[in-house]
RNA sequence: GCGGGUGUAGCUCAGUUGGUUAGAGCGCCAGUUUGUGGUACUGGAAGUCGCCGGUUCGAUCCCGGUCACUCGCCCCA
């Protein structure tokens, strides 16, 4: 056995892997084509503080799974660890907000130093979709109704839930925040030990620990809802409504937040409870103050990303794959007449896999086994009679034809 | 970063209560068919039992470390 393997967290796909995953990117794009989102690839690579200011310094992500180092030429940089912050920053380097609101895609890898678990890696791969510009609670709702009808697509209806919930704007966030660290902090000698922590840098991440201790006090802590203020409720009551008018099913989960501070208003989460600790295929929310903080004017956000290791999983759409047509040519002057006949099928659509090694035995069963339907057998009889034998491998019969009547007797 | 489990052929896994040549199925290669596949039969190749060290007359097996995977926590797609 080899002793060369990849770095910790990372795989080499292919094969059915690679197939599944590239059937949930072809997916996306055409769904979020279908709502008007263009393609935007940013650099896997930005200048570190691209991610170290929106995310904020003190952010597990960044303090502690960034893949930052200094370049050749003494500059920091930062292997993205998400899509959203390079999606702004070129949002701003482009001046794109002429134009609102932008609709953008992007899909690929992106690096996260955590411990690796199934569905978890070092370097993983996600579609992202973000829409800049829009203020108002519809927007939200086609960011969500996309994602569904993307979910939906890729078959996993029924495997998956919606949570959905509010962080308000920045007051009411401000004034719940304060609410659960006055109720948390009475309690404080129950809480587990991660929470005290969270108690100071995060209190709204309590919220869903998975420590019974915390889950006893959590059932009985303020809500977000009660925090709302009237701004915030109406926005709140129209991205509820337009789902249901759109026919996305979703759960109200109050105790589902976000971290970090320039989220607002909508987050959501389609979970599964298929993949154990890795249950979140999907989600997103609304990031009114992002653009501004990475020196952006006042533009405000709504976005998501699905992890797409995990989407293809779940996923029950087989990607088709072209059966290919198997040419097999004997004898070197075969060989070149095989060369101009492959063309002419390629150039008709046809996939031709020249098997130019082996006796004939060996490269029929080749043929068989990448699911040929026809192989094309040329030897120096068929040569001389300007024919070429083409063999159907699903009925086992073959026939002689003419060079220039090749391409109608493959036609499946 | 913290705690638990696992690591034997390309793949999925048996096995050795520490002992001489480590097994199976699938896959691969060859033959029965020197120009005809998928089935069948016959034969064959392939493993420093993850890596390093310790204990022992002797380690794939016991112990320690390490690497990787895996389950949970943290965090997150």
């Amino acid at each position: 056995m080899s002793k060369l393997q990849p770095a910790r967290g990372t795989r080499d796909i292919y094969g059915d892997e690679a197939l599944g995953m590239n059937a949930v990117v072809d997916t996306f794009r055409r769904v979020a084509g279908s709502y008007g989102f263009e393609d935007l690839a940013t650099p896997i690579f930005e200048f570190t503080e691209v991610f170290k200011r929106p995310l904020g310094e003190a952010s597990d992500v960044v303090s502690k799974e960034m893949y930052t180092f200094e370049d050749r030429g003494g500059e920091e940089v930062t292997l993205r660890p998400e899509f959203t912050a390079g999606v702004c920053r070129a949002f701003i380097s482009n001046g794109m907000q002429q134009n609102l609101p932008c609709r953008l895609m992007s899909h690929g890898p992106v690096f996260r130093y955590e411990r690796p678990q199934k569905g978890r890696y070092r370097q993983f791969h996600q579609i992202n979709a973000e829409m800049i510009g829009p203020e108002t609670a519809e927007f939200d709702v086609d960011m969500v109704a996309m994602a569904w009808r993307l979910l939906c697509e890729l078959g996993m209806r029924d495997k998956v839930v919606l949570h959905l919930n509010t962080l308000g704007d920045v007051e009411s966030r401000a004034a719940y925040r304060d609410a659960l660290v006055a109720y948390f902090s009475a309690h404080k000698d129950k809480l587990s030990e991660d929470s005290v922590r969270r108690l100071d840098t995060n209190p709204l991440r309590i919220l869903d620990s998975k420590d019974e201790g915390d889950k006893v006090l959590v059932a009985d802590a303020p809500l977000m809802s009660e925090h709302l203020n009237k701004e915030s409720r109406a926005f709140f009551d129209l991205v509820k409504a337009g789902l249901e008018a759109a026919g996305v099913p979703f759960e109200h989960d109050e105790r589902l937040v976000r971290g970090l501070d320039y989220y607002t208003h909508t987050a959501f989460e389609f979970i599964t409870t298929e993949l154990g600790a890795q249950g979140t295929v999907l989600a997103g929310g609304r990031y009114d103050g992002l653009i501004e903080k990475l020196g952006g004017s006042k533009v405000a956000g709504v976005g998501w990303a699905g992890g797409i290791e995990r989407l293809a999983m779940l996923t029950t759409i087989v990607p088709e794959v072209a059966r290919p047509l198997f040419m097999l040519p004997m004898g070197e002057a075969a060989t070149l007449k095989a060369f101009a006949l492959a063309e002419d099928l390629r150039a008709e659509g046809y996939t031709v896999i020249a098997d130019r090694s082996g006796n004939l035995k060996k490269r029929l069963t080749r043929a068989s086994k990448a699911n040929a339907r026809f192989a094309v057998i040329l030897g120096d009889n068929e040569l001389e009679a300007g024919m070429v034998m083409v063999k159907d491998l699903d009925r086992g019969t073959q026939d002689q034809v003419t060079f220039d009547a090749l391409t109608a007797a493959v036609v499946e």
